[in-house]
DNA sequence: TCCGTAACCTACTACTCCGTAACTTACGCA
DNA sequence: TGCGTAAGTTACGGAGTAGTAGGTTACGGA
């Protein structure tokens, strides 16, 4: 992987691609599962030159997260900062989607557990804390009980990742077709379902 | 833990008390951070008597993935039997939540990640999968595309669940008002939201 | 062309933890 | 009361792996 004759690399560069391979191992095998060896091997160097850059496991992990975090935070705060609030389900929930086919390894870093030590149970379960602070100032504008903002916020976040990951395992069906189902459930509830989701424009 | 004096149990009580100690562990440290040797500490015996029993890690892991999985969808399945519609969303919110407050240990065994030879990334996507066949059934009795019933079934289960983690960890707010506000979300969706969802009758 | 330093390696320590072999103890039945 | 067997124990093999000590190589500037 990367290995042109054993090419030595500069600080910087080596430092990139650990984070990409890491990224990678900690993906298919989780935290706990995944050998600072295996991410050194397939780096085509040598473990200490990993905790030459990182520290060690955890720091590895750390930032990888952290980057991933943002990623996510980004994408759907900007999906859902401007447009009609039908708009911005609808924008939030293929967002979303969008970014679990895009970045497969880091959806499925922030899906599986943290390790035990990082004070979320989940990483997602933060991605739900954050946003739900934007929904409790959009619930005050609106009207409504902005204390109740962490329960939609949790309760969507949950719903859409949980349907992610399940589409990761099965994509029999379009990304766009899953999307208008869940802004359907989400804006027009279980009573109004429509027999037919109306397609997303883009 | 269940240690008076180091009493000798017959195997069918050693074995029950295995299986309640070991829910409680693996709850605890998930499956990759379980010692056997810890379960057998705190069941206050030695190490070969859970080998004895469960032949291993996987054995007793399973029995207890099993049997709580089993509960689960009992649960759920009960709820939805019978009513109308929205009683029935209603009831298998509450329902929901009502085992998450009284099997913590079990449903975090549930949503922590299972072992990676276990085929499903999260067992919690198993129990969508059956509910996901029941919901089937009722789309093609209302004219819906049961096609698109897995869907549905994920995305609630990902949302209950989801708030179920999120609750375990800040139960400032009420068991029944928090089911009626998934429940208000799942039928009546972001666009009918009420100021306050009326109250869940017991 | 020579050398300082950044990049990298080999080889190890120290530990955890699954699973098993071989042995011991106590309960209850004839 | 003595003994067969179920219940339980100690002690170890062996695999895997985080992290480190100390040495080696090659790149680039003077």
């Amino acid at each position: 992987m990367t290995d042109r004759t054993r090419q030595r690399l500069s600080a910087a560069d080596r430092r990139a691609q650990l984070i990409e391979v890491g990224r990678t191992v900690f993906a298919e095998r989780g935290f706990d599962g995944t050998a600072v060896e295996e991410i050194a091997e397939r780096a085509g160097i040598s473990k200490p030159v990993v905790y030459e850059h990182f520290g060690g496991k955890e720091g590895l992990y750390a930032v990888i997260v952290d980057r991933e975090m943002e990623l996510v935070i980004e994408t759907i705060s900007s999906a859902i900062s401007e447009g009609l609030p039908r708009e911005r389900v609808d924008a939030a929930t293929l967002a979303f989607l969008v970014y679990v086919r895009d970045h497969p390894d880091g959806f499925a870093i922030l899906s599986h557990d943290a390790p035990s030590n990082s004070g979320y149970a989940s990483l997602l379960a933060e991605v739900g804390d954050r946003v739900g602070k934007i929904f409790a100032t959009e619930f005050k504008r609106a009207g409504y009980d902005p204390k109740a903002a962490p329960i939609y916020a949790q309760a969507l976040i949950g719903m859409v990742s949980f349907v992610g990951q399940w589409w990761t395992d099965d994509r029999s069906r379009s990304i766009e077709d899953v999307a208008s189902h869940l802004s359907a459930l989400c804006w027009m509830g279980l009573r109004h379902l429509p027999k037919k989701p109306t397609k997303l424009k883009k």
